[in-house]
DNA sequence: TTGACAAATGCAACTAAGTTGCATTAAGAT
DNA sequence: ATCTTAATGCAACTTAGTTGCATTTGTCAA
């Protein structure tokens, strides 16, 4: 696992302790293919039988935030989501129905000529976008025809 | 104002009766040209010496949302913004020091050309996307130079 | 114009997601 | 093994929104 010995690098480049919290993170965020919330981090604790405050959870992913090992994404709820920034620039087809998460690569040539022509015209300096879509994955479809 | 009339219109139409909120309501969306959030309207209540229950404008939002008179923006924060549907598909800047938003046509052809392939590949129903434009307005831009 | 009645509103209490301050615990350097 | 300070736990709080039920108020029919 790349990705493991990648974040503990991190962790340790950065003066943090290697506590059984950030173990548990490097594991969730490694295994997880999907954006994670602090529920679903929670959760994995309570699963494994390993107790934690939810204060130590949302700060340990305050601080993930800050060094970059990973980034916020918001499906338009009210529950903020993470995943590992070090898996690039992505964006999201989420299903309505069971909440299914896939990555999808977005060719971004179309909008980032549209984002420099408005730069100009607006006077607006862009610095990110958010574009995710939305609909039924192919089993919710199926389902949805009877 | 056209606006107003069409708004009246719909609320009439489908039977819902003239109270004082309902005509803020209208005042409100009208004047707006942003997103509005429910503390936003709770405000123009105070700032009018108008007495109003957040509850009842929550559950007014909610009907409106159903009759599809306004629909939910979310921007990367925590609080729901609503806006008139009639103004048509839009995307929007937000400037991330001001909260300043404005209004932007984004051609979709590219985007909708891939949603298509997507579509056929992953066997995913496409229903909508949210894309919004996060950077800095002329004026804070300008003065962050210093 | 006046009742009647459902729609609309107010109120209080609640939930979910996240935050803060301060006391306690435990990594890991010495 | 000890010491320092990062990390954690706990309780209380905040913000945004929700729910159930009692009260008020538009509107229509008489």
């Amino acid at each position: 696992m790349k990705e493991k010995e990648a974040l503990y690098q991190v962790l340790r480049m950065n003066g943090l302790r290697l506590t059984r919290t950030r173990r548990v993170f490097v594991e969730l965020f490694t295994r997880n293919k999907k954006p994670i919330s602090v529920l679903d981090i929670l959760d994995e604790f309570r699963r494994t039988r390993q107790k934690v405050n939810k204060t130590t959870v949302y700060r340990e992913i305050e601080r993930w935030q800050t060094l970059h090992i990973v980034s916020e994404v918001l499906f338009g709820e009210r529950v903020s989501r993470y995943e590992l920034v070090l898996r690039g620039h992505h964006h999201h087809l989420v299903c309505v129905e069971c909440e299914h998460v896939e990555e999808v690569e977005v060719n971004e040539r179309d909008l980032h000529c549209q984002e420099k022509k408005m730069s100009q015209e607006k006077k607006f300096t862009f610095l990110r976008h958010s574009l995710e879509f939305f609909g039924l994955c192919a089993q919710c479809r199926a389902e949805k025809c009877f």
